[in-house]
DNA sequence: ACCTGAACACCGTTCAAGT
DNA sequence: ACCTGAACACCGTTCAAGT
């Protein structure tokens, strides 16, 4: 086998420049990425990513890709569903907040996305594996997921009061409500996790009260 | 009271401009939401359009507002919760559904946003009405809006699938997992009102489990 | 085979100039 | 006072040309 010549830099490949793109709309947003930054961060001239991907919507495909390949979701074995389904809400969590600029890209869900297909279906095993029949399966799939995705959007959308609590300085909205205004010291103060568990309760408590 | 003289055009305001957005969203989508192409609509270069918002940021938080105002929550009455939180549920989730193309405008939830601060606000009147403490009120205004937000965007990224089934193509990702390829065909005939109506009995029951 | 450079038709935004 | 036109620094995408 004939040594590999280490030139200053490795070849373009699908993989690489996904990952480049994660880290871009990681560190910058997915506003920063552009065909042009791309090739910067690959040291490369942004056009030569065409060889690879069609269009820049098969590079947000293949940022969807990288992320959900690092969502392990574990094979069904003889654990109660209940917790099941908690710590696949909770892995899910903490991938988007992990990248929580990425996550309107997770919002999308295009199931026809093989990454996304792959991961769902996984899902899908574990929920039967739990004696849930093919529709509740389905159905819980959309509800958890749903909440999941959303949970985070809320998060990020009021990082900013959080932020403002922390400052001791509110953003306060003029002629706001005076219910919202009661609140917005508590919406400032809030621990998300426990607003997500408290949500999670809510539906699992709602299943089991279902079946 | 002087006649209104009728010119070729009504002049610039606000909320002309928003609306005229909005219509734009609505009929191509957010990418085809451009300054030039919102002036061609409005039958004026899309510099004008500076005069009246500050940037093209502005202008979607504008389209938020014009949506939100279709929002009208009823004020507080002596009528059960879970008939309170299933309207304000069904009725938010209409205004999504009308506006597809303009959901993830509404998924950042920007609180700071006073469109958005006075409908949270209005809900949290109908919660505390209804008995809730202040956290719980905050938590379930949390859970409730992150659901049915993310039940639309399920709804709108699994649209392929349904409207595939109806054509009788299926779009089959390549090697995709077995479970989900069994529930292909159920989720091409799903019936999304039907799913969300199932996650938000389960919510109802878990909030009612909770108290 | 893989990358580059120039080109095309667009962007958001600024600002001097017109009326 | 309100809008226009030209300009600037960017986009995504195509494609002939380079090595």
């Amino acid at each position: 086998m004939s040594a590999l010549s280490t030139h200053t830099r490795a070849p373009l490949s699908r993989s690489r420049i996904a990952t480049a793109a994660l880290a871009i709309v990681d560190r910058e947003g997915l506003d920063a990425l552009s065909m042009r930054r791309l090739g910067a961060e690959l040291g490369v001239e942004g056009m030569a990513v065409y060889r690879h991907f069609p269009n820049k919507a098969a590079i947000l495909a293949g940022v969807v890709e990288v992320l959900l390949a690092k969502l392990v979701i574990p094979p069904p074995s003889d654990v109660p569903w209940q917790a099941v389904f908690r710590e696949l809400s909770h892995t899910y969590r903490a991938l988007l907040l992990r990248h929580p600029h990425a996550i309107p890209l997770l919002a999308a869900l295009p199931l026809s996305d093989p990454a996304t297909a792959r991961a769902a279906g996984a899902v899908m095993a574990q929920l039967r594996a739990a004696g849930f029949d093919a529709q509740s399966a389905l159905k819980t799939l959309a509800t958890i997921t749903s909440y999941v995705i959303g949970v985070a959007q809320w998060e990020v959308g009021t990082a900013p009061y959080r932020s403002a609590g922390a400052r001791g300085s509110f953003v306060l909205p003029p002629a706001a409500d005076p219910y919202l205004v009661e609140l917005l010291p508590q919406l400032a103060a809030d621990d998300c996790d426990d607003t997500f568990e408290f949500g999670l309760d809510v539906i699992v408590r709602g299943l089991e009260a279902r079946s």
